[in-house]
DNA sequence: CGCCAGGGTAGAC
DNA sequence: GTCTACCATGGC
């Protein structure tokens, strides 16, 4: 193994790291001794900002200013996303002058995306983290950076390989255990490809339809999958918040809509970034 | 103790 | 299509 490395990564636009990890629907990063601790991709990531810069350390060789601009999607033109949202609706062009450093992160592991939000049904966001971090340490590979320790997130083989007992012995609730279960032997059987999913010519519809074929997996979990880790940001998932933002700010004197329709109905009206205004309106419900 | 929480499902109308 | 009970655990 060799020594850490410790690197900067030119952002080139305006970017506020803090506000976009407080913000992001990962669950899977902590506070440690300074630094912003994580595990992508089987590396576990030290990072912190300075000044336009995201300072970062690691153990890997691998060439993580890659990883990290994914991650980040730097690739996206987020003033032009701001400008075309803004333009469709003045609720959301006031919440963008709000929030302007909230980003989607595009997460590198939708396996680990897919578990964390089986995990999230009517829990509280540190109850999601705890379970999700209980998994990773009960069946993950233990990595350390300076005096930290982590774990990666096991693969969907490994959850497979050691059967339904370890999973069962976490006391996830819910019947979580066996949907973990059942969307991992969807992945050994070919059904549910979530790589090739993660690509642009897999489309939105046939992405959640996929996912949703899925026994536990429902309109919402999907939403945030196909968003979070598959690229899809026209998703749109419809929590428990996002519903009564939505109740608030458009369906005041109207009758809003249920379950697939309000989708559709936010799809045509925020547009093909639609993902961008759902992370606005849950990001300030939560404010 | 009682209640509710980032859902999903099956069974009842 | 819409409503309901149920699934389990932890925090308040």
């Amino acid at each position: 193994m060799t020594d850490p490395l410790t690197r900067q990564l030119v952002i080139g636009q305006p970017f506020c790291l803090d506000a976009v990890l407080e913000g992001a629907q990962d669950f899977r990063w902590r506070s440690w001794n300074g630094w912003h601790s994580g595990v992508l991709s089987g590396n576990l990531i030290h990072i912190r900002q300075i000044g336009h810069r995201v300072e970062y350390r690691a153990d890997s060789d691998s060439d993580l200013d890659i990883l990290l601009r994914r991650y980040f999607r730097l690739d996206d033109d987020i003033a032009a996303i701001h400008a075309d949202l803004s333009s469709r609706d003045f609720k959301i062009a006031s919440l963008v002058k709000k929030y302007p450093y909230l980003r989607i992160l595009r997460q590198p592991d939708p396996w680990e995306c897919t578990v964390s939000y089986i995990c999230s049904a009517l829990a509280k966001i540190p109850q999601i983290s705890e379970k999700v971090e209980a998994i990773a340490k009960e069946l993950g590979n233990k990595i350390k950076l300076d005096g930290d320790v982590r774990y990666t997130f096991p693969t969907p083989e490994v959850v497979l390989e050691v059967g339904p007992g370890p999973l069962k012995e976490l006391k996830l609730g819910l019947k979580r255990d066996r949907k973990i279960m059942a969307a991992a032997k969807r992945i050994r059987a070919g059904k549910l490809n979530l790589c090739r999913m993660a690509q642009p010519q897999v489309c939105y519809a046939e992405a959640k339809r996929r996912l949703m074929g899925c026994d536990g997996i429902g309109d919402k979990i999907a939403d945030c999958i196909a968003l979070f880790a598959l690229d899809k940001l026209e998703a749109f998932p419809v929590d428990t918040w996002v519903e009564k933002a939505m109740a608030d700010y458009f369906f005041l004197c109207k009758k809003q809509p249920a379950g697939d329709e309000l989708v559709m109905w936010a799809q045509d009206h925020f547009g093909k970034y639609a993902g961008y205004a759902n992370q606005l309106l849950f990001h300030d419900q939560m404010d």
